[in-house]
RNA sequence: GGCCCGUUGGUCAAGAGGUUAAGACACCGCCCUUUCACGGCGGAAUCAUGGGUUCGAUUCCCGUACGGGUCACCA
């Protein structure tokens, strides 16, 4: 027996299995069609859902499932000190509510669905072991006692001497300490990490490929990471290498700071006799502050928060096809090609990913939104505004489903055809939108132009007239015929060839009417909207607002 | 500081060794129109910078600047 296998035995005597043996039995190869990828998306439960983080969640589900695959949701709850409570379940929950749906995964409540699983880190010891122990074995991995004293002092050291920070070469001090020193410090219970026995050189190069970059050539990794820290928990670079083995991933779809760390990982694949996945470093949505841009962070700014968008209403789906159009810019060209398919028809490729990352921009979302607003029919409008109402707005809640048919009415005006209105941008702006038609929330907020002696004259000529049940050439007919005798020209043309002829004209006329109604200035087609407003209301209205005058 | 990445209008960006350098959002103007929208038409606005290579560079190469990332028992 030799001093590695003895010491293997020595540090992982619970371990029975060789990676071989999980490789080929507990994860076996899946069964996909040719081009199939199978990615992950792998977040930390320290905190909210960002926006950051669902972009990168849409790139990794999009790429499995255009391409046939498989989409995995790991939780890497590897660092238990930035773990924050209920993280797992804020993270399911928030891509569920933007509909990102994974085939396998945690599925909140400590749930899990896949045969590959599990799929939260913390559970997975076992496995880590395994192959950490091959490694030992192989003389490729040791213990190290420092204490974060002696490392502070290595650090410290190496600043000195102007050379690379971190455990390597000469600074390894655990990596060549005789079998019986390594053991005494066993037998003496001191705390220890595992570390990787780099083969590499300072100097020495590493090339891969990047699926959004290209080629990238970097200096080799020299440094004796951490594959294991003192709890026995793997680090992230081991638990990247065992998970996506062990599970199959054949596409990582990562953000970008990880570049710096694939010399590492693909030395780490390598020793373990591996075959590394293909990688995907996307760019990370940047905020605008005091003229220059960085990286939207968690802490900074709350306005990432998903929760946000959810709050002020945007649908779901608007927010996927903004995050599309910054994923794949030829998204917008598609969409328009493409007017009523769903994005996930879309063909998302990770080549056409920018490698610069894009600034967060709202006036783009609101546009997007409210683009997918005007898509949708009356009814769908319907159920996700009260969706939307039921959690935020209760009061309105009540008013929106107290008559089903009369708020989808309201809903259909002006839409479905080939111009459809963009009022709305998110479902906090249906309050807004359709106050007027709720007597509760309706009030006479603007100013119109005419004297109040003229809406007078206007409002008592036509309120005999008025039928609110007329069709829409009757309806305006109605208008123009009481123009003449109140001095307006029932023709917008006549009146502008000489309006010193006139006191106004028809649309002067009915924005008095869709003032006395409405209580604005600017309304979608006013016939519609007092049709559906009814006779009775429209009556009282114009009544209410005589007795005022 | 070392290493890596990036830089086309205000924003997202297409693009190729020779183009009037697409398109979208926002902005401005006009048209349509009973209001507002929607829509249509038009406008203003971009290749970070210095050197090469080339007949020709925004595109290829080198440097510079600026921005970003990374150098943890964090991910």
């Amino acid at each position: 027996m030799t001093d590695y296998t003895r010491l293997a035995q020595l540090l992982f005597p619970h371990v029975t299995q060789t990676p071989q043996q999980l490789i080929e039995g507990r994860f076996p190869p899946r069964t996909l069609k040719e081009g199939a990828q199978v990615t992950r998306f792998a977040p930390s439960p320290t905190g909210f859902l960002h926006i950051g983080g669902v972009f990168s969640a849409m790139v990794s589900e999009r790429v499995a499932h255009t391409t046939g695959g498989v989409a995995i949701l790991r939780i890497e709850d590897t660092d238990k000190k930035r773990e924050v409570a209920g993280g797992v379940s804020l993270i399911v929950r928030g891509l569920r509510d933007f509909g990102i749906v994974f085939d396998e995964g945690a599925l909140g409540d400590g749930e899990e669905q896949g045969d590959y699983g599990p799929y939260t880190q913390s559970l997975r010891a076992e496995y880590y072991h395994v192959f950490c122990k091959e490694l030992v074995e192989k003389g490729l991995a040791y213990p190290c006692f420092c204490t974060a004293e002696e490392l502070d002092a290595i650090r410290q050291k190496q600043e000195a001497a102007g050379v690379t920070p971190g455990y390597w070469g000469e600074y390894a001090l655990w990596c060549d300490r005789p079998m019986e020193e390594v053991e005494a410090a066993l037998q003496a219970g001191k705390p220890y990490v595992m570390r990787l026995r780099s083969p590499g050189k300072p100097g020495g190069r590493v090339k891969f490929k990047d699926a959004i970059r290209g080629d990238i050539e970097m200096e080799e990794n020299f440094v004796d990471v951490v594959l294991l820290k003192s709890d026995g928990i793997p680090t992230y670079h081991f638990a990247h290498v065992v998970d996506d083995t062990l599970m199959r991933v054949t596409q990582v779809v990562r953000a970008d700071e990880w570049i710096a760390s694939v010399p590492i990982h693909l030395q780490i694949f390598w020793l373990c006799g591996l075959k590394a996945p293909k990688y995907a470093h996307i760019a990370p949505i940047m905020k605008e502050e005091d003229g220059s841009r960085r990286k939207l962070s968690k802490r900074k700014d709350p306005e990432a928060a998903v929760s946000y968008f959810i709050e002020e209403g945007y649908p779901a789906e608007a927010v996927m096809e903004y995050l599309l159009t910054i994923g794949n810019s030829n998204f917008e060209d598609w969409r328009r090609q493409n007017k009523e398919a769903h994005y996930t028809e879309f063909p998302f490729k990770l080549n056409k990913m920018s490698a610069s990352g894009a600034l967060f921009d709202l006036q783009k979302l609101k546009s997007v939104s409210a683009e997918a607003v005007a898509r949708m029919s009356a009814e769908e409008v319907y159920d996700q505004a009260s969706a939307w109402a039921q959690r935020f707005d209760p009061a309105f809640y009540g008013l929106l489903t107290a008559d089903p048919a009369y708020a989808k009415g309201l809903f259909s005006i002006d839409r479905g055809g080939k111009k459809p209105r963009k009022d709305i941008v998110c479902w906090q702006d249906v309050k807004g939108y359709a106050a007027y038609f709720f007597d509760p929330l309706f009030v006479r907020e603007e100013v119109p132009d005419l004297e109040p002696a003229e809406q007078k004259r206007i409002l008592e000529a036509y309120l005999p007239l008025m039928d609110c049940a007329d069709d829409k050439d009757a309806w305006f007919g109605k208008l123009k015929d009481i123009c003449p005798a109140l001095g307006y020209s029932p023709d917008v043309k006549a009146y502008k060839a000489a309006p010193e002829r006139f006191r106004g004209h028809v649309g002067d006329v009915s924005a008095v009417v869709r003032w006395a109604v409405t209580g604005r200035k600017n309304t979608p087609d006013l016939h519609a909207i007092m049709a559906l407003l009814g006779q009775e209301r429209c009556r009282a209205r114009i009544t209410d607002c005589l007795a005022a005058l």
